[in-house]
RNA sequence: GCCGAAGUGGCGGAAUAGGCAGACGCAAGGGACUUAAAAUCCCUCGGAGUAAAAUCCGUACCGGUUCGAGUCCGGUUUUCGGCACCA
């Protein structure tokens, strides 16, 4: 067969009779498939488009002939860095290397035979849907999830401008290699911490990895504990602490505050100010990921102020230190050496005094610091109580005093979404000096990206520099007034795609209700491991904001998620331009054809686990299509009796059940390396029985039928082909997918394994309905398992049923 | 560093819920067919051991639980993903 001609054709074919367009008058049908949209690189569509793309077609394609109205749409995430900085080396504008891009990858997404149906495409980068995420920030802001603050960037004091952490190699520059330090600009955030606990309690409820589960509930970090007042010694400022262990609240020997906290400038006193001055500079030099790794070395300075512990009176000096992080809890923390690993560290380094005030319930000795559970010593009152009872007990009487409360922290973070940066959704907001920060009018919308902006950096936001952008008048006084020159992440425009998707074209809204009601959720939602934590939890949270506000009615976007794997570099290393080991699928596909392609990804790599690429096994699925090719030739060709079915014949329709059973359900987990293992074994004992059976049954013929049909989803146009062959009109992808003859299965009779102390000495046979007792008593009566006895009785037996049975002597 | 995951033949990878390790395939070796080659078909294929068996060892490493561990528990180690401005 030429593939590459069987290809075309069906492509061509399908494409004329809308063969996959989703049929809304069956939406009570729906199956929502959704691979996670590609961002269009330069480079062509790699191996591990494919490895995304490909399978998840087939899973499609198999729910389709499961009954399913299968959505399965495509569209690309188009705003981002890589295009602008392309653009700054090359000057090539954005827009136009992002639209030509895009041209490119449909048209290879096209050849991948995949059945996307393309009415309902869907580009982040396009004004007609930039418009309403736009229009989401506004209800964001409207609804309160929206607000300004203070925040770190990423500044490289030589180029002038704000780098992503991507660009900043081991604290420097990737342009010019300067010392990149921390800056403070004032930027929009969404309130995600609105949603923490909910976000928490659903996770749950999803059919998703566990582990993807378990990070995500990490990455929130709930932990429970109190806030604790301190007054500051001499001066008429008081500020809070976050602890989880308040019983630990006698041991406090000094308190630290984060090098950033707005506290520092008011707590220095003059002769300690050029030190803390100096260590702040230190500190906006330092990566969050150093400053937290527990082996560096805790560095700090004193601010020359004292605290007072509201539980003692007792005066502690006030540190600043960076292994306290800013945005974590108040900014500052208690310093109990003997309990808190860090802390006992920090205290050991700087002379401070480590004071034990916890020991262990079972009295056992134990080393400094002592950072498990314990009971409460010198801790006046509370001596003897334990620390879950301390914990509450110290902060409710804190509570009665006005200096503390109990408090729920989270780690997770509010979402910052401002980017000084050129290719990305304007964020749509005037600031006006006497009005303040205005939102952009609805009806003004979209706030569009002009084409003609110099955004080489220097200094300043590309759209900064652009004065017919910039310069607006006020919505609200009319005044002269700027725009935000600042873009949105684009977290945010794939934040809300899978909603767009269902309803693309629809100009007076983004969605409409009565259509996200009835589609979403997700059923089920393939991407990558690394999205785990913001991508998905961005989406999470932006469904249930939509929910409150009133524009849809359920509360999680993704039903079931499953992750794939990655494909590596030939070396095992990521495929990367710079490594040079990108692997691309064209070649192959002109030799062997895009089904063959698909079949050795799924084949020859676990779907989860990924691997490292090589092609040596493509030719052996060439192999296996030809044996599949000939059976189905071959079987036009005999004549067929239709006789009762003997042993030879009980087999074969064995084989042809167990596969269809394997194969729905493999192919329902995303195994698709087993499952087409499973069709070929099908078609090996097909193969047997042509070559051993000259007068063949009937069944001969309904198998391979069959076998087209299991195949269909994993080689398309092979399978499409093969359908034709056998004289059919219609598509094979409007027949239903082989049921399972549970009746088939049932056998006679079962062989078990024969231990003697867990190990396996010999086999045995037996009916299929015995019972535990009489297997043992088949067991001890057949010959070879009681020489092996020697004569012994068996101290223990276990049977497990249709596996074996083991004596213990 | 922290969080999460993985480590199985020469290779890719299988092993429902603790029950016959290595399905399926690649590579390799041997054979059949052929003038020959290709294609196709058949056999062998974790290691030691043996004439063949028996037997022993074997799922990164060390230890544990169990009649039984690739699977569970404790520890070690290597690799990979994420760590909030790559998407």
């Amino acid at each position: 067969m030429n593939m590459l001609e069987i290809e075309a054709k069906w492509n061509k074919k399908w494409e004329e009779d809308e063969t996959y367009k989703f049929d809304t008058s069956r939406i009570d049908k729906k199956y929502y498939v959704l691979e996670m949209f590609s961002y269009p690189s330069g480079a062509k569509l790699h191996v591990g488009h494919w490895f995304n793309y490909g399978p998840s077609d087939s899973f499609a394609r198999f729910k389709r002939m499961q009954g399913y109205e299968v959505f399965q749409p495509m569209g690309f995430d188009a705003f981002g860095l890589p295009a602008e900085n392309y653009a700054i080396k090359t000057g090539i504008h954005p827009k136009d290397s992002t639209l030509k891009n895009i041209a490119t990858m449909e048209k290879q997404l096209k050849n991948i035979g995949a059945t996307y149906d393309w009415d309902y495409e869907v580009v982040t980068c396009d004004p007609k849907y930039y418009k309403w995420t736009q229009w989401l920030f506004l209800q964001m802001y409207k609804h309160n999830l929206a607000y300004r603050k203070e925040a770190p960037v990423n500044w490289c004091p030589s180029c002038k401008t704000v780098l992503a952490n991507e660009q900043v190699v081991d604290g420097c520059c990737e342009r010019c290699g300067a010392t990149v330090v921390r800056k403070n600009l004032t930027q929009w955030f969404f309130k995600i911490t609105d949603y923490a606990e909910e976000l928490l309690n659903d996770i749950d409820k999803l059919d998703w990895p566990e582990k993807t589960k378990l990070m995500q509930k990490h990455w929130i970090g709930k932990s429970t504990g109190g806030e604790i007042e301190f007054q500051v010694k001499d001066k008429n400022i008081k500020f809070r602490v976050f602890t989880t262990r308040a019983d630990t609240i006698f041991g406090i020997t000094y308190v630290v505050l984060a090098p950033e906290s707005p506290l520092v400038d008011e707590l220095t006193t003059e002769e300690n100010r050029q030190a803390v001055e100096d260590y702040k500079v230190q500190c906006s030099k330092i990566n969050e990921i150093e400053r937290l790794s527990s082996n560096r070395e805790k560095t700090g300075v004193f601010t020359g102020s004292y605290a007072i512990n509201p539980i003692n009176g007792r005066e502690v000096p006030i540190l600043v230190a960076d292994y306290v992080l800013a945005s974590y809890g108040t900014g500052a923390v208690m310093g109990v050496a003997a309990h808190d690993e860090r802390d006992y560290v920090f205290a050991v380094k700087h002379g401070l005094p480590v004071e034990r005030v916890i020991k262990s319930k079972d009295g056992s000795p134990d080393d400094l610091p002592f950072t498990d559970y314990g009971v409460m010593v010198n801790s006046g009152e509370f001596d003897g109580m334990t620390t879950e009872e301390g914990r509450v007990a110290v902060i409710k009487k804190l509570e009665k005093e006005g200096k503390g409360a109990l408090k729920t922290n989270y780690r997770l973070r509010d979402w910052l979404i401002s980017r000084q940066r050129y290719w990305g959704a304007p964020i749509p907001v005037i600031h006006c000096e006497h009005c303040g920060a205005v939102p952009v009018p609805e009806e003004d919308l979209p706030v569009e990206l002009p084409y003609n902006v110099n955004f080489t950096p220097d200094g300043e936001s590309p759209l900064k520099k652009c004065e017919e952008f910039m310069n607006v008048k006020c919505p609200v006084c009319g005044r002269p007034a700027r725009r935000d020159p600042d873009t949105l992440d684009t977290f945010v425009c794939s934040s809300w795609y899978y909603l767009r998707y269902v309803d693309p074209k629809n100009d007076k809204e983004a969605f409409s209700r009565d259509k996200v009601d009835k589609m979403l959720p997700v059923d089920k939602y393939i991407g990558g491991a690394e999205h785990a934590c913001m991508h998905l939890l961005y989406a999470r949270f932006f469904t249930k904001a939509l929910r409150d506000m009133g524009y849809l009615d359920f509360d999680e976007p993704f039903k079931s998620l499953v992750h794939q794997g990655t494909i590596l570099g030939p070396d095992g290393q990521k495929m990367s331009k710079s490594r040079g080991n990108v692997v691309s699928p064209d070649a192959l596909i002109e030799k062997y054809g895009s089904d063959a392609f698909r079949l050795y990804l799924m084949f020859g790599f676990s779907y989860v686990e990924g691997g490292p690429w090589n092609d040596k096994g493509l030719e052996s699925i060439q192999r296996f299509m030809d044996r599949v090719e000939r059976l189905v030739c071959h079987s036009r060709t005999f004549s067929y009796n239709e006789k009762e079915y003997s042993a030879v014949e009980k087999n074969l329709d064995f084989v042809r059940n167990s596969t269809i059973k394997s194969v729905t359900a493999d192919t329902e987990n995303f195994s698709f390396n087993t499952a087409i293992a499973r069709i070929m074994e099908f078609t090996n004992a097909l193969t047997d029985y042509e070559n051993k059976v000259s007068d063949k049954n009937r069944l001969f013929k309904d198998c391979v039928t069959d076998l087209v049909k299991v195949l269909a989803p994993f080689a398309p146009h092979f399978a499409e082909e093969l359908w034709e062959i056998l004289g059919n009109k219609s598509s094979v992808f409007n027949e239903d997918f082989p049921k399972v003859n549970e009746k088939a299965l049932v056998k006679d009779e079962l062989e078990l394994a024969v231990q003697i102390n867990s190990r396996v000495k010999t086999k045995i046979v037996v009916p299929a309905g015995a019972d535990n007792k009489e297997i043992e008593k088949i067991a001890l009566a057949d010959p070879t398992v009681r020489k092996l006895l020697e004569g012994q009785t068996p101290k223990k037996v276990i049977v497990i049923p249709h596996r074996l049975i083991n004596f213990v002597i």
